[in-house]
DNA sequence: TTTTTCTTGTGCTTATGTTCACAATAAATA
DNA sequence: TATTTATTGTGAACATAAGCACAAGAAAAA
């Protein structure tokens, strides 16, 4: 975000708490406008936004508000402009170069996943301690051996997808902390204790799947 | 969920709306019972869980009490009884059969993925659409035409899991509800349009991963 | 038997998140 | 220029969820 040429937002940024369910949408606002950009619109309003992603059109407004006025009253939100301000504001405006630990299938398929293409991730390096799959490569990368986790400093990676099974999830976790790394992605289904400093996004696709039959 | 209008759910919820956030976690206690009772444990205090799932014993007790008195004070929670309970509950003391629409690595990867055994899903069918797949085999389970999702509903299929690429997600869903599916675990970033008594779980790893970098 | 210890179940308070309702305001139209 | 139309930005009301604090009650110890 230009934080010299608005105070405004500036001052809505520092002293607000932004609500985490803000930055979860972020990253789908990111989505929808640039399915409006390739549908060539200059302008989306939040009616267009929300009925895309079925939402709630004054949500969507609150949530971009904590960041500071992005719309035209009467007109809506420029898509170009508006879009560039979230990836700033999710630093995704530049590109951020992310570890994958574990080549297993899991691994693999969220190496060569097409879905991160708008988030201009760049899966850096890939680990595993599988002794035969080290040197093979997945896409363009070469899969290294965890051993070598730490050269991850050196390399600018801040960033890791832990896709291992549960039982080495934390000492990976701690090995990518020693190596700098500051934001977990973790896939299996175990908590990792971090420092505060370390954010962990935790999710198991088994224990999302294990609440569908209650509704059914 | 209108409780006025469902005499059903109205009495299975034991007059509570209960709340979907406790429903959430729900699998989580399954999956920290199934361990202290691996451990040989024959209670477990909702101290020792939370410990274990780092959340507040309190939102522990209070969930479990949505559903019924399971613990005894001073105790505990006994181990089996309540695993027993918990699987009833989440209906996961059957066999729950799963579609999996979609073969490609994502697809693959959930199929054999071994998160899955605490909850006993049974992968009974898997989809795609490429000549070259049908017939090929993933685990014990051969791949079949996507034409032929209509035999879920003689097969008694009611879930699905879909990884299929976001353009296909909504006409497959389609199909599933046409073969009788009820409850759909969408890995695209899209929304599906469902009919209401149909449960739709999206959640998207790129989306995910998008949040990170702005906590970092 | 009485007291102490431990832990559940829950009313109530606090925290977080969503939505309504409407003033503000930019552009289009008369 | 005045009026109408469209849409944002936001204070306040409402809804949902989390957690404190403690009575209730079960077993162990005295």
């Amino acid at each position: 975000m230009n934080v010299s040429t608005n105070t405004k937002t500036w001052v809505a940024v520092k002293y607000h708490k932004i609500p985490d369910e803000t930055i979860r949408r972020m990253p789908m606002y990111l989505q929808a406008l640039l399915m409006s950009e390739q549908e060539g619109q200059a302008t989306v309003s939040s009616q267009q936004l929300a009925e895309r992603l079925r939402l709630n059109p004054t949500q969507i407004r609150k949530d971009l508000s904590y960041f500071g006025a992005f719309g035209t009253r009467g007109i809506g939100y420029p898509v170009a402009s508006t879009l560039k301000q979230i990836r700033s504001i999710l630093k995704l405006d530049v590109k951020q170069k992310v570890a994958l630990v574990g080549a297993g299938r899991l691994g693999t398929a969220i190496a060569l996943y097409p879905g991160f293409s708008p988030f201009q991730f760049d899966v850096a390096a890939i680990f595993d301690n599988a002794p035969e799959k080290i040197g093979k490569r997945i896409g363009k990368v070469t899969i290294e051996d965890v051993g070598r986790l730490e050269t991850l400093k050196s390399r600018n990676v801040r960033l890791a997808v832990l896709a291992v099974p549960s039982e080495a999830a934390q000492s990976c976790a701690e090995s990518l902390v020693q190596a700098g790394v500051k934001g977990i992605l973790n896939l299996s289904p175990c908590w990792l204790d971090m420092p505060r400093s370390v954010k962990v996004i935790s999710f198991d696709i088994a224990t999302k799947l294990g609440t569908l039959p209650y509704y059914i």
